[in-house]
DNA sequence: CGGTAAACGAGACGGTACGTCGTGTCTTTGA
DNA sequence: TCAAAGACACGACGTACCGTCTCGTTTACCG
């Protein structure tokens, strides 16, 4: 009782890390290969050598699995805000950004987002993961751009932020143009200087 | 039209209108029933009265239905240039298609863009139907707009559509923060106005 | 209306007698190679090139499949009574049942009797076949010796069949002596003799 | 015999007799309740209190822990021989079998006799337990009868008893008429006096 | 009396089979 | 000749137990 930090007595065998990851590999392969419809609990479980009930003590169902397998491979992301022009810095990292999306794995991270139950809490961690957090470091990087008077004091961030990262997400999902990274540079700047 | 334009005669028994009009309402029930995934082939024929064969016929994956069923009932929007300030225009078109989009079908919509395959036409059609019309629609506003010189004559429209549009579908996707009539009016205020 | 004898109409595709009949053989084979406990459902579906779906269509689970499939191969026995002597006759079919029974097979039919639930329709028609058909011809054949003054008329026939036949199943359930013709034979005769 | 035999000195910790007994109570539960196939190893485990290791310590699979709680229930029966008529006692132990035979227990012995490996050391105890102990006790009688010359002396005597067992696990196990104690008396009346 | 080794509870492991559901195709009868 | 009905082959679903394997924890014996 001394230690509080360790309030969880093991009973029983441990989880075998070596089955969870495999399993996570496993969904990684399938994903690579043949988009989240591939990714099934049947098939992970056989690539993993893995009994299914395994699969299923750790994770309720695919999307999960799938999801999970994503988080753990990629890291998020973590530009580092470098330079002391903060816009500068938030260039980079929305062009960081959409590098990192314009890639099969971007689509699948997309297509899950969709699909997922957004309510459950693997995908509030997915979305996290993968957009929020990066949406929390342009938040950082516009808040030092308004320190700096690169933007304007009264700025409502929360707006500019979904100004700057909704078009990614947008053309991502309809497809209707390309996404790229001077995509990103034309948004940022349209969006600093406005339509008038 | 009037007759002779027709070559192929009516042999047998014609497709019953009246079956594809059942399948349509059984899916869409079904749609706000229990979402997408609960729009199945068997349910749908069932719920129609309808053999799955004949489903088959007219569409060719449950996709294909869901899709159909949503595009048939929702009129795509078609909101009307009132006004002879475009951006007016622009703004009450931007308020009617976040509140279409913040309801239960938006969601359906979105995961059903980001579901189906985006090669496939009945997918293109989708996304025309729901979203790139109403992009269009803005396209013409803003092309009247810089007419106007209610905007600069160098904006690249494009660009600026998705910045209108990609806020909304993010934050549809991702649930960060509340989508309604007034967000639109800051995300077009914002743009408008820029950053700086 | 007119004809009365065939009131129910056939609509949809008619079942698939050459899956029925696969199923059953599969059944047949996996009974032989590995006893009752080797028809699996996915094996006998596998072996017989059919969705497990269709197999459970007409069975409800693998004990009923089992049945069937040795009630389909397995002629119930049927030996005539020829001869004028009835206690001749009775004595042959002792002994035909006894060779029949002195199989794997009929051990394998004795282990399903006893493991199926003994109310279910199907397990009753087993019983029938295999065991209480014989039964009764072995009542019509002691009906005759009866008649013919081969046994005495005040005889309770129905003690009389189960000290016949139990026998038998007694030596098959328990195993601890031989179980052939010449013991029904003797079965036969110290029934007949008494013990006196 | 006396000690020295047992050169297997015990080391650590002796197995617990409370958890073997705990066993054997939880399994005769699960039997009462849903019959042999409610004995499943986890089902006893968790309601004995007891890991399954520690079930599998003792016994080689679920079949043999249902066969040792059943025989460590039940007493054998062991009818005394009272009476100076062996007939007469034969009778009254026959009585005795069907009466406790004619239970739901007794199906499940049944059952387990058919299910089980016959060739298995404890499938061998379990028969000798409930059933070839019975027979040899009534060999035991039949033996005591011949000497008082109330059988015949040339009397079969292991097929004597078959006419007298057989018949008994014959209703049992086909459930094709009611199996009581005047029955038991009608089969060895009939095999006393026989048919003719 | 302190070491130590086996049995203990717990429970995760790789598996097999279960019985269900939905897919998209095929084959009938009936309109 | 199309529509309805529904059987078909297929394959994934999620669950129940199997029998085995660690774990950390007793507990009795043996030195």
């Amino acid at each position: 009782m001394l230690n509080g930090v360790k309030p969880t007595r093991k009973r029983g065998r441990p989880r075998s890390e070596k089955a969870r990851a495999a399993i996570l590999r496993a969904a990684r392969a399938l994903l690579a290969e043949g988009g989240p419809g591939a990714v099934t609990m049947e098939a992970v479980a056989e690539r993993a050598g893995v009994g299914k009930p395994t699969v299923y003590r750790w994770w309720p169902d695919r999307h999960a699995v799938a999801m999970a397998a994503l988080m753990d491979t990629t890291s998020g992301g973590g530009v580092e805000a470098s330079g002391h022009r903060a816009l500068g810095a938030l260039r980079a990292q929305l062009r960081a950004v959409a590098k990192r999306f314009a890639t099969p794995t971007g689509r699948h991270v997309t297509s899950m987002l969709a699909a997922s139950d957004p309510e459950s809490e693997l995908s509030k961690a997915f979305r996290n993961h993968f957009v929020l957090a990066r949406r929390a470091e342009g938040r950082a990087l516009l808040e030092r751009a308004k320190a700096n008077r690169e933007v304007r004091r009264d700025l409502d961030v929360d707006v500019a932020l979904d100004l700057l990262y909704g078009p990614l997400f947008f053309r991502l999902l309809m497809g209707h143009a390309a996404l790229d990274e001077s995509f990103m540079d034309r948004v940022l700047d349209a969006a600093v200087r406005g339509m008038k």
